[in-house]
DNA sequence: AGAATAGTGTCTGTAAGACATTATACA
DNA sequence: TGTATAATGTCTTACAGACACTATTCT
């Protein structure tokens, strides 16, 4: 092992924020700061570095981090794939710990932050340039997101308080990029028993709509069996 | 940034090296040094520091301290999640980034490693201790085998130069736990185009078994329709 | 002939998805 | 009365899994 720190990479932590506002997904990014070694005063993905010293875990180094320089604490993680090499940074071997982040409204405000539509960075020809690798992290997120739409619950975390269903079937169209069906939808989100009803209702444009909530603790439910984990059925 | 390495953690690369033999699956462990610092002389994951002078990547850090300390390489290898904190390791504050290792014949011989049942890192009373955050990890990687035995063809890797289709099936009962039905598992990897056909043959007990080889470049074929990903319909 | 294995054809139960209907609110 | 939405009942169909059958090789 090494006796010094000398051949140490530099550990960091990313944080890919979604949110979805105005009937799309949308990326949060912030400006670099103007004397920054590299891409000074660039908009990129918020994140910093792993700090022995102030947290406990990576975990919380992402929290602190978010904390501290956009001033939310988002609602949901999920870890990403993480990468290391020599030319990511070229500050030189850097390590990178990607988290992706689900912003709801119980997130807080973010002054730090801007949001741009997920769209532009997914633009097969001309996506929208970030530093580092940040663009491959964006688009790792998203599959992600993609995928779990499709068997787990996961995506219920945009939303907090009561909503109605309608909306939570908003937010997996708008993941998925297509509509679904009223049917199909209730009825999986029925089986996950991810959702309880509040007993309160809303008038939605012509007709009553009942309102639910997210249930604690909100665990990822997949929906199908042949998801189904290990250690369940031997 | 920190100006100093001082609040650096420790960066390392665990292995969670799995083979299959004598019909079951195994877990590959080095004996640590007698004189390490911490865990001297007991058996663990293989693995190491990255070490930003001799890798290019963090892929580059897992095959050179393989190829070093065990003396093999692996013939393909699966991401697993990244951990990092104060606890996990004695000697401070350390991030693993963690790989399932699939070994094969090709993967050369090793006099360093020794071989145990996965078996007995699974059972959920009394498995076998491992030293750090070791027997997390080892079933981290087996789950994730699980669940792509379902799915994907990558459990073919386990096998390399000719097979029988029935070692092949083997190869998943194994790590599924379960008998599978022949015809439907032929279906699967047919309509996976993950093999081709040797034109060879070879006599199996009483019949006569095509000989088959893994298709290269070898993809992580996914069965199902509903487990494509993203920017395939849309 | 009998046993064991390779290899292939066919059937069925289930569940995801498509479609249809009713109830309600309001202009 | 017409329209838009919530909410729920029913139908279709694709496919995973179950089952059956034939061919071949060897004792």
């Amino acid at each position: 092992m090494p006796d010094s720190d000398y051949n140490k990479p530099i550990c960091t932590v990313d944080a890919v924020l979604l949110r979805i506002h105005n009937a799309q997904l949308e990326v949060g990014l912030v400006k670099r700061a103007d004397d920054a070694r590299v891409y000074a005063g660039v908009l990129a993905l918020p994140g910093g570095f792993v700090q022995t010293d102030k947290d406990q875990s990576i975990n919380d180094t992402l929290l602190r981090n978010l904390k501290s320089k956009v001033g939310l604490t988002p609602a949901h993680t999920v870890k990403l794939e993480f990468d290391g090499n020599l030319s990511r940074d070229p500050e030189g071997w850097s390590i990178t710990c990607p988290y992706l982040c689900f912003i709801n409204q119980t997130s807080g405000k973010s002054e730090q932050l801007h949001w741009f539509p997920l769209s532009q960075f997914l633009a097969e020809d001309t996506p929208t340039a970030l530093p580092f690798d940040h663009l491959k992290l964006v688009r790792d997120g998203f599959f992600r997101l993609y995928n779990r739409a499709k068997y787990s619950t996961e995506p219920n975390h945009f939303l907090n308080g009561a909503f109605t269903l309608s909306e939570l079937q908003q937010v997996y169209e708008i993941i998925l990029g297509k509509a679904l069906h009223k049917k199909n939808f209730r009825d999986r989100i029925d089986e996950s028993n991810s959702i309880e009803a509040t007993g309160d209702s809303k008038i939605v444009k012509r007709s009553r709509a009942q309102l639910f909530a997210n249930r604690q603790p909100m665990s990822t439910h997949f929906f199908s069996r042949v998801l189904q984990g290990a250690f369940d059925d031997h």
